[in-house]
DNA sequence: GCCCTGACGTGAA
DNA sequence: ATTCACGCCAGGG
């Protein structure tokens, strides 16, 4: 793939951190990344980088716990069915709390040191 | 430079 | 629960 910002690189390799089974949403990639406050940024670094290297792009849901793409669309429904299948459940649409990689408390103590 | 569009988030109404 | 206004910033026209 062509050159991707530092930004962007950091970025996937958060996505790429984030556990089977388990789910993150862009604002908490962006802030384990060092950029707080880019969560466009994050959804912007997956749309290039897709089709280019092995990130795990299904497991990336909103702060609210769905999925990003429009309902109905062939992107969703495939999304869906890659979480299915690592056994993450979706109950009315959206993926609970639980399944999140990292809870709110773990990412205020990461902003001040770095992830493990 | 200006304006609009996003795989977004947060807070307020 | 839903809307709305912003804040954010990379790209494209």
């Amino acid at each position: 793939m062509p050159e991707l910002s530092p930004a962007a690189h950091a970025i996937l390799e958060v996505v790429r951190s984030i556990p089977r089974g388990r789910v993150a949403n862009y604002a908490q990639i962006a802030a384990r990344a060092g950029l707080i406050g880019r969560a466009r940024l994050v959804a912007w670094a997956l749309k290039q980088a897709d089709a280019a290297s092995a990130v795990p792009w299904h497991r990336v849901l909103r702060a609210d716990g769905r999925i990003a793409f429009p309902v109905g669309s062939d992107a969703h429904a495939l999304q869906l069915r890659l979480l299915r299948r690592e056994r993450v459940p979706a109950v009315a649409g959206r993926v609970s709390r639980a399944f999140f990689a990292w809870q709110v408390d773990d990412l205020d103590r990461a902003l001040w040191q770095p992830p493990d």
